[in-house]
DNA sequence: GCGTTGCGAAACTTGAGCGTATCGAAATCA
DNA sequence: TGATTTCGATACGCTCAAGTTTCGCAACGC
């Protein structure tokens, strides 16, 4: 393969150049699949090829194999909403399982479930790179606010921050996923957040 | 088909019986397989036959399909052990969590995640059977130790159940499947109970 | 214009799994 | 013993998707 030189001095291979449109139509094509329920190990090339309008050939010419795709489709997921840090703890913490469940609806973020869920054993390279770009972003985030909680005493000093972090993000996943088909869920982040903040024992003031 | 009339009268076809050995070879192949990861679509009639040393057409010859099958294979799955109910709640909640936390890791009820989680929205049926059959139990155990707990003045008289059954399951699910490879789990269920029980804001005599 | 490379479409081979059929052997009852 | 049914094994035709190749056209630099 030839290249050529630009005026830049970058070194470019010679011929008609590869398509970003069509690159980028793969990629969305691989994450509407997987945001429709698609498991990876069902996830054909046939069908990325149909969905995004492009031939086999363009595909296998870019990635030599599906998880080779599926790892750079998952790397353009963006990054998670920042929190509004203003109120206290406890709107902030609201605020962001709310975010956190209105995005378990949305297609495009739900095959985060999916993948990190059922894949994780068979493909772990997935696993892992889903845990940087989804998992720990949010984690990150929702560690700060405790932190920052711990430090204005609105919460306890002595928190143990990765289990109050297991139990809220735990929470909302399970909730979205096992309630009841019919069940409202409108209050959820607000009735999580206010157990969790208050604990299950009595208080002295409370007997 | 002729039948045969046994001596109990019950109606009974000629020639031979279907083994039962095979059936339950069959059943244990499934579950063998979904235990490893295979997922529902992929779980092929071929590797079950196989895998069981059983032909194609005894199986077959039981179920129509295969999701019928897999029906059958999660009613297989025993109910949950039950709970010590001697102790604290605090005590009772920490050996349940355990007990599910060590289940987590055995291979058989590994299969309730996959299936559960990645394929509730494929296979419905498969969803709410396992519903019934690993969850609700589950739930019931836990909500009853808590209702005890509300009973006694352990627990606050207006506790929400639900909510905390989610933070505590969910935490645990959370936990097994997303805190890094190498960490310890052994004190777990200890520490999700201890921080669920105390809540997260400080308590008045702990300023 | 020419060489090179990418493009989408289609044809192709290969392999897996499906569901059915057939086989000889085994189990059961009359 | 004979009738009947199941057993495991194997073969068959079918569909679907994988991965490769070919084709004619398009886009780029020279």
């Amino acid at each position: 393969m030839k290249t050529q030189q630009t005026a830049e001095g970058v070194a470019r291979p010679a011929g008609r150049p590869r398509s970003e449109k069509a690159e980028r139509s793969i990629i969305e094509a691989t994450l509407e699949l997987l945001g429709e329920g698609i498991g990876v190990s069902e996830l054909s090339i046939e069908s990325i090829a149909s969905r995004a309008g492009v031939g086999k050939t363009t595909i296998y010419r870019r990635w030599s194999n599906k998880e080779d795709l599926v790892v750079d489709a998952l790397a353009t997921l963006k990054p998670p909403i920042p929190l509004p840090q203003g109120g206290t703890v406890r709107d902030d913490l609201v605020t962001y399982l709310r975010v956190i469940q209105e995005e378990s609806r949305h297609h495009r973020t739900r095959c985060i479930m999916n993948i990190a869920m059922s894949d994780s054993e068979r493909h772990p390279r997935l696993a892992e790179r889903f845990r940087e770009l989804a998992v720990e972003p949010r984690r990150a985030v929702v560690a700060a606010v405790l932190r920052r909680g711990m430090e204005t005493g609105e919460l306890r000093a002595d928190l143990d921050v990765d289990m109050a972090l297991a139990l809220l993000s735990g929470a909302v996943i399970w909730l979205t996923k096992w309630s009841h088909p019919g069940d409202s869920h409108a209050d959820l982040p607000e009735r999580i957040v206010d157990e969790a903040l208050r604990g299950f024992r009595p208080r002295p003031s409370e007997p």
